[in-house]
DNA sequence: AGGGTCAAGTTTTACGTATAACGTCCGCCG
DNA sequence: CGGCGGACGTTATACGTAAAACTTGACCCT
């Protein structure tokens, strides 16, 4: 760290402008109407301007005791779906002058003895992903005002939650099946322990089990291309009536199940209709084009910032879910429809 | 969490224990060998335990006057290239005891006034990438220690660089196709003003140039699916003999061509083959699986924060651009291999 | 003349931490 | 017995900023 020169503070910009320190964090803070007169306070201003002065933001943090910036935890970086989040929640806490600062939950990254070495900086807030499950439990120990996203009601400890319409969505996923002719399902199921699979698995089971004649099966396969597609390929080579209907937890394990059905040799959706979750840029990208439902992720994030805020602020964030909205393309079609 | 209790700080600690704030501090920094005794120090850590406290990290980085924090700053958050680039970064940074932070340029979000809203956390230095441009101007200002990722040497105004083999990167591709029997060339470009681009076209040319007969026709798209497909539409339709194979600034483009030469009735890589550049989850979603040079994204964070931990101790970071791989995979085959 | 108001600053203080500098007590050696 | 060096702490200070409390002089009103 071989500063030959360390970082001017408010106080060299004082003694440049021929004043004291105040007036320059005065003129600097917009504070100064009826304090300091017009012309000192351009003098300060050149001054400052010259010099190059960034104020030092850990002792603005200290003096001020907040930082106007929160976390925001997420599982992993590799899908497009938590860049709509951060881009949602990032415009409206600049809106209110709060920056985020995002945490992809390591995966080795660093000793797990402090997985938040990503964050020192210091925090006014939390926002995190249920699905980030290893980092939550540091998240507690810093008694931070905390926002979970997507997480069971019930286990979140009475921190707040803002959960997007997933029960809706598989409703509308399963309207669409069933009013096509569908009655044998495969489920495709994400292996990870979260509450927003297992709240499709059981809406799932729910809608199709109420229409006489209908059934699902179950196959679990991380979430991977690869492990989508064997999990699949199995579950469809078992023995009884093949599935007409894949109905996937996620947009990736659709294009693993595309790659396991055209193995098999059969076509889609003529032999087998296909459904995806989350509307990703995969989902246009596969041919034919995915039939899945559209997760907001920027009004996702919107509403989770808007909830830390109102929690700062000692409110009550308003309640109710985020809503979802089934977009229907090419990779869905009546059963047997050659 | 209401404002009635504020968190305890190190002095509430050494109250708790019947020490002075210094001892607390001695033995929470474990600086206590010989200072402090071993059963002074067990009541200090019980104590501390006891009130859940945690060090205010603005009133040490001001002490210390350092944050141990970094920035990477990434043109956007919506490719899993980037999400490779802070893994890489955020490992090797954790060995050295420092942290990263994400700092995704930003495209509408908050005022242009001060692009750096999301980054009040005090930082040590900085990790940009030369396409996040918008932000470099205000990077600059900041006069922190700087790497450049992926940027023109010249360009950077002193700042240490590191690049990805990209011109190796081309050569192979260019390599590739031309062994197959390619003559006749599409570059469908990225539309981005930006080096790492600029050095795919030209090196493009150079290796297609120095073969007889063959030559390269040139469509520029957004890095966007839609965009790309009616580029490589439009190039493809225009008069003149058609070009045998279509090589990509990158995978999204590839889709795209994907898309164009299926409305045309081409069939890849029969007719006409293709190539991308980054292999992404995307590569290997689409059939036929993209023939796409491998750029190792965790490598290139990883050499990101070397040279600029280096750039912090005062050493030269070591030059060297970071290794890149042709992945041969179904969208390439001979010319005519109908 | 005397007080009051106001502009235009300055002086001072606190935020919470890390650490340099300073005590004390005690045992031990010459 | 004087002094000396650990062991075990404590006291004091600085980091850079924001803002409350205070000062000074000029001007105005009665």
């Amino acid at each position: 760290m071989a500063r030959g020169s360390t970082r001017p503070t408010s106080r060299d910009v004082a003694q440049a402008a021929g004043v004291s320190q105040a007036a320059v964090s005065l003129v600097l803070g917009d504070k100064w109407r009826g304090r300091v007169s017009q012309a000192t306070a351009e003098r300060v201003r050149r001054a400052a301007d010259e010099l190059g002065y960034r104020p030092n933001l850990a002792a603005r943090n200290l003096r001020l005791g907040h930082t106007r910036t929160v976390l925001l935890v997420v599982p992993a970086l590799t899908t497009e779906f938590f860049a709509g989040v951060y881009t949602g929640a990032a415009r409206v806490a600049a809106e209110h002058g709060f920056g985020v600062v995002l945490y992809p939950s390591p995966e080795g990254i660093g000793p797990a003895r402090n997985p938040f070495a990503s964050a020192q900086a210091a925090l006014d807030g939390v926002i995190a992903s249920s699905m980030a499950a290893d980092a939550l439990t540091a998240i507690r120990g810093d008694r931070l005002p905390l926002v979970m996203l997507d997480s069971d009601p019930e286990g979140s400890l009475g921190a707040a939650t803002v959960n997007l319409d997933i029960a809706d969505g598989v409703r509308q996923v399963a309207a669409h099946l069933l009013g096509l002719g569908h009655r044998g399902f495969l489920h495709l199921a994400a292996d990870v322990p979260s509450w927003t699979f297992e709240v499709r698995a059981r809406e799932l089971a729910a809608r199709v089990g109420a229409v006489p004649g209908a059934s699902v099966r179950t196959a679990r396969a991380a979430i991977a291309v690869e492990d989508a597609r064997d999990a699949t390929q199995a579950a469809l080579s078992a023995p009884g009536p093949r599935p007409t209907a894949v109905v996937c937890d996620d947009d990736k394990l659709a294009v693993g199940a595309y790659k396991a059905l055209r193995r098999l040799g059969l076509r889609v959706p003529e032999d087998v209709s296909v459904t995806g979750f989350d509307d990703l840029g995969l989902a246009t990208a596969v041919d034919p084009e995915l039939t899945t439902v559209r997760l907001d992720a920027e009004l996702f994030g919107e509403r989770g910032i808007r909830a830390l805020l109102a929690v700062l602020e000692g409110r009550t964030p308003d309640g109710g879910d985020v809503p979802v909205e089934l977009v229907v393309r090419g990779s869905t079609a009546p059963p047997g429809a050659s």
